[in-house]
DNA sequence: ATGGCGGTTAGCAACCGA
């Protein structure tokens, strides 16, 4: 089974790039972030045209979430993370799909450092602690899959010293990262590539893709009971170097 | 410091987000 994540920068743009990685890698679930879309232009017919169901939670013009399901029913749980009910921002959607919890995580970008923005990110990443410790001591299968939009170590930024200010390489987002990660959770990617980058975008701007300047900023956070039955992990590149590519890459797990 | 991309608004360029 194949579970993928993937920030595609505007769902409708990239719809044909969507089609065909769909029919190439046969993701039998797919989390998307940045669908920039409102709730009513979601592609659901062409999606549903290849064998996709999908639930989604859709924003004008900013942020969106979704989750496909290859022939599968998908159970939608909830459509924002519990914590800060007047949080008019889409950036997560959860349901039950194969007797799995999939929750779809797009965190805050939480540029400039500092200012309210960063302080927007640590109050989301807080609501995320709490919901992951929640749904973790439910002791059934999890998988917070999504652009969490850090880099937790060094290993996960190409050029650390460039990023010392930035907020997604912050010391305090880094923190949140692996306060969430303390509960139990496995970074998938991670526990399968110990020593490797595994980037998972590139920025459009000075030819970063070609440089490999990259960034790890998608993530799998496992439950146990999913940890025990991750097999492989790929980021699929080729998507990303295809023309009018979003400036990140699908990455995939593989669970038995 | 610069700069690329997508979307929107107000219109054919300027901004915002990231």
């Amino acid at each position: 089974m194949i579970i993928a994540t993937y920030n595609i920068n505007s769902i409708n743009r990239r719809l044909p790039l969507l089609l065909q990685w769909l029919e190439q890698r046969k993701p039998d679930i797919v989390c998307l972030q940045e669908l920039k879309v409102n709730q009513s232009s979601f592609p659901e017919e062409p999606l549903k045209a290849a064998g996709y169901n999908a639930i989604w939670k859709g924003q004008q013009t900013w942020n969106g979430v979704a989750i496909l399901a290859r022939n599968r029913e998908i159970q939608e749980l909830r459509t924002t993370l519990p914590g800060e009910e007047d949080d008019s921002q889409s950036r997560y959607i959860e349901a039950i799909i194969d007797q799995m919890i999939i929750g779809c995580i797009y965190l805050p970008n939480g540029n400039p450092y500092p200012g309210p923005k960063f302080d927007y990110k640590l109050r989301w990443f807080e609501r995320l602690r709490k919901h992951a410790c929640f749904l973790y001591e439910y002791d059934v299968p999890v998988i917070l899959a999504g652009d969490f939009n850090v880099m937790p170590t060094e290993l996960d930024v190409y050029k650390p010293q460039k990023y010392i200010n930035n907020a997604l390489y912050r010391p305090e987002s880094r923190e949140a990262f692996e306060e969430i990660l303390k509960q139990g959770w496995t970074d998938a990617v991670r526990k399968l590539h110990p020593s490797t980058p595994e980037y998972s975008f590139w920025d459009y701007m000075r030819n970063a893709f070609a440089r490999d300047a990259g960034l790890r900023l998608d993530f799998f956070l496992l439950s146990p009971h999913i940890a025990q039955r991750l097999k492989k992990s790929g980021v699929d590149r080729e998507i990303r170097a295809a023309e009018g590519s979003s400036d990140h890459a699908p990455v995939w797990i593989e669970i038995k």
